[in-house]
DNA sequence: TGTACATCAGTGAACGCGCGTTCACTGATGTAC
DNA sequence: TGTACATCAGTGAACGCGCGTTCACTGATGTAC
């Protein structure tokens, strides 16, 4: 498999699909605009190529949310491997928002649309997710119900992801994203340093 | 104004677009689907005659948006007009969410995309939900650091609403939802109740 | 080792589509006299 | 009260666009003999 430039064969279109969207992705292309010309064109290659490869646009998509979930996670244990702390837990969200606002339209490719539950790979890249975050849940607090903990604290990270995506919250610097992020799930934890606290 | 059926001033087509547009997005359009031309279409009119009231389609869904946060506020405040508890906090939750799912696309025109900061009616709405979540929290946490736990009781409840939308969670039913949503919520409410919860 | 051939990953032209927006226009409205 | 006229909210045809996808094709690859 010979590397020149301009080979008839492209020897790997399928992967070369996937990063040509990731990258146009990366370069601001929104979710809706980003389209299978496009790949087509940055993966240099003519239109209908992408098609012996992907079904449709679809399936494109499907793919290329599943590299984002895998970077995701990678992004995330790399924020701290084995988290067990309320502070390691502040980490893992400030690397989790992070990733969202600095890939976002990756992100929202990811969870802008409802799961494609064709797709099994897709599936598992998503189910990947949860149950590292509920890992993490259940090391910190072994006591408690840890489903529903963990569900609370996925949509918590998520939601503050979200908000800063969506200028709801100051995402200008990463410096005022940390420092929110922390402040917001350092507020959730306290709560069980403060009992007397919640009224009714 | 006579309300004949085809006369050829609409009378308020300015409103009529907008309740066009809701229609569409009730009935299923991709918030990237939604188009002027389908508005005009909706609203039995030309389809230049929209630009006499909205300057592109930007403005058309910013208008759209702003509708959509009165909606929700009015949605919130019929759950529960005063909350003041955690079953009250849940209430809101549930309440939010439900709206989310139930017009979901409606929903991610609302946060699914940057704040346009031109507007300020759509600034003013969206600031209008924050603080009123924040009343909720510093009402039922007198005690606490009311931002913090304000911005991360809504990232929590907004959080759930997208994980539900996006089918990380199972919608499948109101029950379903309802039933996930105050579980979440009284699994970070609880951590009040069991300060011993925490490692680290 | 050399050749015939099946396979299949690419090509590039073409299809029909709906879009946002502009344009010169026309018909209804309401105001000034 | 009646008429002339300015205003402006609509019309409908047209522009150029990029899209997803199909199609008959062609060139490279690798296998069988």
């Amino acid at each position: 498999m010979p590397s020149g430039p301009t080979r008839y064969h492209h020897g790997d279109l399928a992967a070369a699909c996937v990063r040509a969207a990731l990258e146009l992705l990366e370069e601001g292309a929104t979710a809706s605009g980003f389209s299978m010309r496009a790949v087509a064109r940055r993966a240099g290659v003519a239109p209908a190529a992408p098609y012996r490869h992907y079904a449709d646009r679809e399936a494109l998509m499907t793919a290329v949310a599943t590299v984002g979930y895998a970077e995701l996670a990678e992004h995330l244990a790399q924020a701290n491997p084995a988290p067990a702390t309320a502070e390691d837990l502040a980490d893992v969200a400030v690397a989790y928002v992070d990733f969202a606002v600095r890939r976002s339209v990756l992100f929202s490719v990811m969870f802008g649309e409802p799961c494609d539950h064709d797709s099994p790979e897709r599936v598992a890249a998503t189910e990947a997710v949860s149950a590292y975050v509920a890992d993490i849940v259940s090391r910190c607090f072994p006591d408690s119900d840890s489903e529903a903990l963990a569900t609370a604290i996925w949509a918590l990270v998520h939601g503050l992801a979200f908000l800063h995506l969506d200028g709801k919250l100051d995402a200008s610097s990463p410096t005022a994203i940390s420092a929110t992020v922390r402040a917001a799930v350092h507020a959730v934890l306290d709560l069980a340093n403060s009992p007397a606290a919640l009224r009714g």
